[in-house]
DNA sequence: CCGGATGTTCACCT
DNA sequence: GAGGTGAACATCCG
Protein backbone atom coordinates (compact mmCIF):
# COMPACT_ATOMS: atom_id res chain seq x y z
CA UNK A 1 0.00 0.00 0.00
CA UNK A 2 2.60 2.45 0.75
CA UNK A 3 3.32 5.52 -2.15
CA UNK A 4 3.80 8.45 -0.99
CA UNK A 5 -0.55 8.84 -0.35
CA UNK A 6 -0.32 5.94 1.89
CA UNK A 7 2.71 7.99 4.32
CA UNK A 8 1.18 11.19 4.25
CA UNK A 9 -1.83 9.48 5.99
CA UNK A 10 0.46 7.81 8.20
CA UNK A 11 1.74 11.15 8.66
CA UNK A 12 -1.53 12.73 9.97
CA UNK A 13 -1.91 9.72 12.53
CA UNK A 14 1.75 10.03 13.72
CA UNK A 15 0.51 13.89 14.57
CA UNK A 16 -0.79 12.36 17.49
CA UNK A 17 2.20 11.18 19.21
CA UNK A 18 3.51 14.77 19.05
CA UNK A 19 4.37 16.16 22.49
CA UNK A 20 4.56 12.38 24.22
CA UNK A 21 7.26 10.74 25.43
CA UNK A 22 8.84 7.38 23.96
CA UNK A 23 8.49 5.55 26.99
CA UNK A 24 9.45 1.94 26.00
CA UNK A 25 10.45 0.52 22.77
CA UNK A 26 8.30 -2.64 23.06
CA UNK A 27 9.34 -4.20 19.51
CA UNK A 28 12.74 -3.91 17.15
CA UNK A 29 12.82 -6.19 14.13
CA UNK A 30 16.88 -6.68 13.54
CA UNK A 31 15.92 -6.82 9.75
CA UNK A 32 14.39 -3.35 9.91
CA UNK A 33 17.67 -2.17 11.27
CA UNK A 34 20.20 -3.15 8.91
CA UNK A 35 23.87 -3.37 10.53
CA UNK A 36 22.46 -1.21 13.44
CA UNK A 37 22.15 -2.83 17.10
CA UNK A 38 19.17 -2.85 18.48
CA UNK A 39 20.10 -1.91 21.97
CA UNK A 40 21.53 1.31 20.30
CA UNK A 41 18.32 2.14 18.42
CA UNK A 42 16.85 1.34 22.10
CA UNK A 43 18.94 3.53 23.97
CA UNK A 44 18.56 6.74 21.70
CA UNK A 45 15.08 6.40 21.63
CA UNK A 46 13.68 5.87 24.93
CA UNK A 47 13.05 8.77 27.05
CA UNK A 48 13.13 11.16 23.95
CA UNK A 49 10.05 13.48 23.12
CA UNK A 50 8.34 13.44 19.78
CA UNK A 51 8.31 16.90 18.79
CA UNK A 52 7.08 16.52 15.30
CA UNK A 53 6.12 15.09 12.21
CA UNK A 54 7.64 15.36 8.52
CA UNK A 55 6.93 13.74 5.40
CA UNK A 56 9.09 12.94 2.43
CA UNK A 57 8.42 11.01 -0.58
CA UNK A 58 8.04 7.63 1.15
CA UNK A 59 9.65 8.14 3.76
CA UNK A 60 7.94 9.21 7.47
CA UNK A 61 10.72 11.50 9.75
CA UNK A 62 9.47 11.58 13.53
CA UNK A 63 11.31 14.56 15.08
CA UNK A 64 12.77 14.16 18.60
CA UNK A 65 14.30 16.00 20.99
CA UNK A 66 16.47 13.52 20.49
CA UNK A 67 17.38 12.01 17.06
CA UNK A 68 15.22 11.85 13.99
CA UNK A 69 13.26 8.60 13.66
CA UNK A 70 12.85 7.81 10.01
CA UNK A 71 10.63 5.06 8.94
CA UNK A 72 9.99 3.44 5.95
CA UNK A 73 7.19 1.07 4.90
CA UNK A 74 8.57 -1.00 2.19
CA UNK A 75 5.61 -2.58 0.17
CA UNK A 76 3.37 -3.94 3.04
CA UNK A 77 4.00 -1.55 5.81
CA UNK A 78 1.00 0.26 7.62
CA UNK A 79 0.73 1.99 10.70
CA UNK A 80 -1.35 1.92 13.71
CA UNK A 81 -1.39 4.73 15.59
CA UNK A 82 -2.88 3.77 19.66
CA UNK A 83 -4.64 0.82 18.36
CA UNK A 84 -5.93 2.90 15.28
CA UNK A 85 -5.24 2.32 11.64
CA UNK A 86 -6.50 4.84 8.95
CA UNK A 87 -9.33 3.83 7.09
CA UNK A 88 -8.32 3.39 3.49
CA UNK A 89 -5.75 0.32 4.19
CA UNK A 90 -7.82 -2.61 3.26
CA UNK A 91 -5.88 -3.45 -0.03
CA UNK A 92 -3.57 -5.47 0.88
CA UNK A 93 -4.09 -9.05 0.89
CA UNK A 94 -7.88 -7.51 2.01
CA UNK A 95 -8.35 -9.78 4.48
CA UNK A 96 -5.98 -11.00 7.00
CA UNK A 97 -4.70 -8.88 9.60
CA UNK A 98 -2.25 -10.35 12.04
CA UNK A 99 -0.36 -8.85 15.23
CA UNK A 100 2.55 -10.75 14.47
CA UNK A 101 3.17 -8.97 11.73
CA UNK A 102 3.69 -6.17 13.89
CA UNK A 103 7.46 -5.11 13.55
CA UNK A 104 7.77 -2.13 15.58
CA UNK A 105 6.48 -1.08 18.15
CA UNK A 106 6.81 2.09 20.40
CA UNK A 107 5.22 2.96 24.13
CA UNK A 108 4.51 6.47 25.08
CA UNK A 109 3.68 8.35 27.97
CA UNK A 110 2.04 8.75 29.55
CA UNK A 111 -0.09 6.61 27.25
CA UNK A 112 -0.81 5.21 23.73
CA UNK A 113 1.35 3.54 21.14
CA UNK A 114 2.63 3.07 17.61
CA UNK A 115 3.64 0.41 15.46
CA UNK A 116 4.14 -0.74 12.05
CA UNK A 117 2.75 -3.46 11.18
CA UNK A 118 4.40 -4.99 8.10
CA UNK A 119 3.66 -8.50 6.97
CA UNK A 120 6.40 -9.17 4.35
CA UNK A 121 9.41 -6.97 6.48
CA UNK A 122 11.12 -4.79 3.62
CA UNK A 123 10.24 -1.78 5.77
CA UNK A 124 13.10 0.09 7.53
CA UNK A 125 13.73 1.94 10.81
CA UNK A 126 16.84 4.77 10.49
CA UNK A 127 17.61 7.33 12.86
CA UNK A 128 18.49 10.27 11.76
CA UNK A 129 18.28 8.97 8.09
CA UNK A 130 19.71 10.91 5.00
CA UNK A 131 17.39 13.15 3.90
CA UNK A 132 19.74 14.28 0.97
CA UNK A 133 19.23 11.60 -0.64
CA UNK A 134 15.64 12.53 -2.07
CA UNK A 135 14.66 14.12 -4.63
CA UNK A 136 11.76 17.15 -4.56
CA UNK A 137 8.31 15.69 -3.30
CA UNK A 138 6.15 14.52 -6.03
CA UNK A 139 3.01 16.17 -4.70
CA UNK A 140 4.31 19.49 -4.96
CA UNK A 141 6.21 18.60 -7.82
CA UNK A 142 7.00 21.88 -10.30
CA UNK A 143 7.73 21.46 -14.14
CA UNK A 144 11.30 23.07 -13.70
CA UNK A 145 11.93 20.38 -11.03
CA UNK A 146 10.36 17.81 -13.01
CA UNK A 147 12.87 18.85 -15.78
CA UNK A 148 15.61 18.77 -14.02
CA UNK A 149 14.53 15.33 -12.86
CA UNK A 150 14.34 14.50 -16.23
CA UNK A 151 17.03 16.36 -18.41
CA UNK A 152 19.76 14.23 -20.38
CA UNK A 153 18.31 11.06 -18.76
CA UNK A 154 18.57 7.88 -21.46
CA UNK A 155 16.70 5.89 -19.20
CA UNK A 156 12.90 5.26 -19.66
CA UNK A 157 10.50 8.15 -18.10
CA UNK A 158 9.11 5.39 -15.73
CA UNK A 159 12.55 4.20 -14.36
CA UNK A 160 13.01 7.90 -13.89
CA UNK A 161 9.76 8.63 -12.26
CA UNK A 162 10.19 5.48 -9.93
CA UNK A 163 14.04 6.84 -8.96
CA UNK A 164 13.65 8.52 -5.51
CA UNK A 165 16.72 10.68 -5.47
CA UNK A 166 15.11 12.58 -8.40
CA UNK A 167 11.93 12.71 -7.44
CA UNK A 168 10.30 11.34 -4.09
CA UNK A 169 7.24 9.65 -3.73
CA UNK A 170 5.96 7.91 -6.97
CA UNK A 171 5.81 4.17 -7.04
CA UNK A 172 4.57 1.72 -9.31
CA UNK A 173 0.76 2.54 -9.35
CA UNK A 174 1.07 6.07 -8.74
CA UNK A 175 3.34 6.12 -12.01
CA UNK A 176 1.47 4.32 -14.06
CA UNK A 177 -1.29 6.33 -13.46
CA UNK A 178 0.16 9.17 -13.98
CA UNK A 179 1.32 8.00 -17.39
CA UNK A 180 -2.30 6.99 -18.54
CA UNK A 181 -3.91 10.13 -17.41
CA UNK A 182 -0.86 12.12 -19.16
CA UNK A 183 -1.23 10.19 -22.59
CA UNK A 184 2.26 9.46 -22.57
CA UNK A 185 4.03 6.07 -22.76
CA UNK A 186 6.15 5.04 -19.80
CA UNK A 187 8.77 3.59 -22.32
CA UNK A 188 9.96 7.03 -23.79
CA UNK A 189 13.16 8.10 -22.96
CA UNK A 190 12.88 10.30 -19.86
CA UNK A 191 15.05 12.84 -21.70
CA UNK A 192 13.39 13.15 -24.72
CA UNK A 193 10.17 15.01 -23.66
CA UNK A 194 9.54 18.33 -24.78
CA UNK A 195 9.33 21.00 -22.29
CA UNK A 196 5.52 21.41 -22.71
CA UNK A 197 5.39 17.67 -22.03
CA UNK A 198 7.24 18.28 -19.36
CA UNK A 199 5.23 20.82 -17.55
CA UNK A 200 2.12 18.68 -18.41
CA UNK A 201 3.42 15.86 -16.84
CA UNK A 202 4.42 17.47 -13.70
CA UNK A 203 0.64 19.09 -13.43
CA UNK A 204 -0.37 15.01 -14.12
CA UNK A 205 1.43 14.19 -11.17
CA UNK A 206 -0.08 16.46 -8.98
CA UNK A 207 -3.26 16.28 -9.72
CA UNK A 208 -3.53 12.63 -9.72
CA UNK A 209 -2.18 12.14 -6.67
CA UNK A 210 -4.57 15.04 -4.78
CA UNK A 211 -7.01 12.97 -6.86
CA UNK A 212 -6.45 9.68 -5.35
CA UNK A 213 -5.79 11.03 -1.80
CA UNK A 214 -9.23 12.30 -1.97
CA UNK A 215 -10.57 8.59 -3.60
CA UNK A 216 -8.56 6.92 -0.86
CA UNK A 217 -5.41 5.60 -1.39
CA UNK A 218 -2.77 4.71 -4.72
CA UNK A 219 -4.67 1.76 -5.70
CA UNK A 220 -7.83 4.04 -6.30
CA UNK A 221 -6.60 4.91 -9.84
CA UNK A 222 -8.93 4.57 -13.48
CA UNK A 223 -6.27 2.19 -14.65
CA UNK A 224 -5.98 0.38 -11.53
CA UNK A 225 -9.24 -1.73 -12.74
CA UNK A 226 -7.53 -2.66 -15.53
CA UNK A 227 -4.13 -4.20 -14.39
CA UNK A 228 -4.40 -7.49 -15.04
CA UNK A 229 -4.54 -9.65 -18.06
CA UNK A 230 -7.11 -9.00 -20.75
CA UNK A 231 -7.73 -5.73 -19.36
CA UNK A 232 -9.00 -3.00 -21.80
CA UNK A 233 -8.29 0.91 -21.63
CA UNK A 234 -10.79 2.39 -19.53
CA UNK A 235 -10.30 5.86 -22.00
CA UNK A 236 -10.52 4.13 -25.77
CA UNK A 237 -11.00 0.20 -25.03
CA UNK A 238 -7.44 -0.39 -26.45
CA UNK A 239 -6.05 -4.09 -25.18
CA UNK A 240 -3.51 -2.73 -22.30
CA UNK A 241 -0.24 -4.19 -22.87
CA UNK A 242 2.11 -5.45 -20.44
CA UNK A 243 5.31 -4.61 -19.96
CA UNK A 244 8.50 -4.58 -17.34
CA UNK A 245 10.10 -1.31 -17.40
CA UNK A 246 12.20 -0.33 -14.59
CA UNK A 247 12.11 -4.07 -12.96
CA UNK A 248 8.13 -3.12 -12.38
CA UNK A 249 5.38 -4.53 -14.09
CA UNK A 250 4.23 -1.76 -16.45
CA UNK A 251 0.50 -1.71 -17.74
CA UNK A 252 -0.37 0.95 -20.48
CA UNK A 253 -2.49 1.96 -23.80
CA UNK A 254 -0.63 1.12 -26.49
CA UNK A 255 -3.43 3.45 -28.46
CA UNK A 256 -3.26 6.59 -26.88
CA UNK A 257 -0.52 6.76 -24.73
CA UNK A 258 2.41 7.97 -26.96
C1' DC B 1 3.76 -25.66 -6.37
C1' DC B 2 4.63 -21.34 -8.76
C1' DG B 3 4.46 -16.58 -9.81
C1' DG B 4 3.73 -12.05 -8.51
C1' DA B 5 3.30 -8.25 -5.18
C1' DT B 6 1.93 -0.31 -3.72
C1' DG B 7 10.02 -0.93 -2.35
C1' DT B 8 14.99 -0.34 -1.71
C1' DT B 9 19.61 -1.76 -2.23
C1' DC B 10 23.57 -3.75 -4.11
C1' DA B 11 26.36 -6.31 -7.38
C1' DC B 12 27.37 -6.23 -12.01
C1' DC B 13 27.41 -4.50 -16.78
C1' DT B 14 27.93 -0.95 -20.56
C1' DG C 1 32.92 7.47 -12.99
C1' DA C 2 28.13 7.78 -14.63
C1' DG C 3 24.26 5.57 -15.65
C1' DG C 4 21.42 1.59 -16.15
C1' DT C 5 19.66 -3.34 -15.29
C1' DG C 6 18.32 -7.22 -12.70
C1' DA C 7 18.53 -10.08 -8.64
C1' DA C 8 17.90 -10.37 -3.79
C1' DC C 9 15.65 -9.43 0.32
C1' DA C 10 11.15 -12.04 3.40
C1' DT C 11 6.51 -13.21 3.35
C1' DC C 12 1.96 -13.77 1.91
C1' DC C 13 -1.67 -14.71 -1.44
C1' DG C 14 -4.27 -16.44 -5.53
Amino acid sequence: MPELIEVETYRRQADAVVGRRIRAVVALDPLALGDVPPEAVRAQLEGVTVTGTRRIGKLLLLDTDGPVLGLRFGMTGRLLVDGTASIEELEYGADRDDPAWDRTVLAFDPDGELRVRDPRRLGKVVLDPDETRLGPDAATITAAELAAALDGARTALKARLLDQGRIAGLGNLLVDETCFRAGIDPGRQAGALDGDTVAQLAGVIRETIADLTARGGSHTGDLQPSRAVGGLCPRDGTELERRTIGGRTTWSCPHHQR
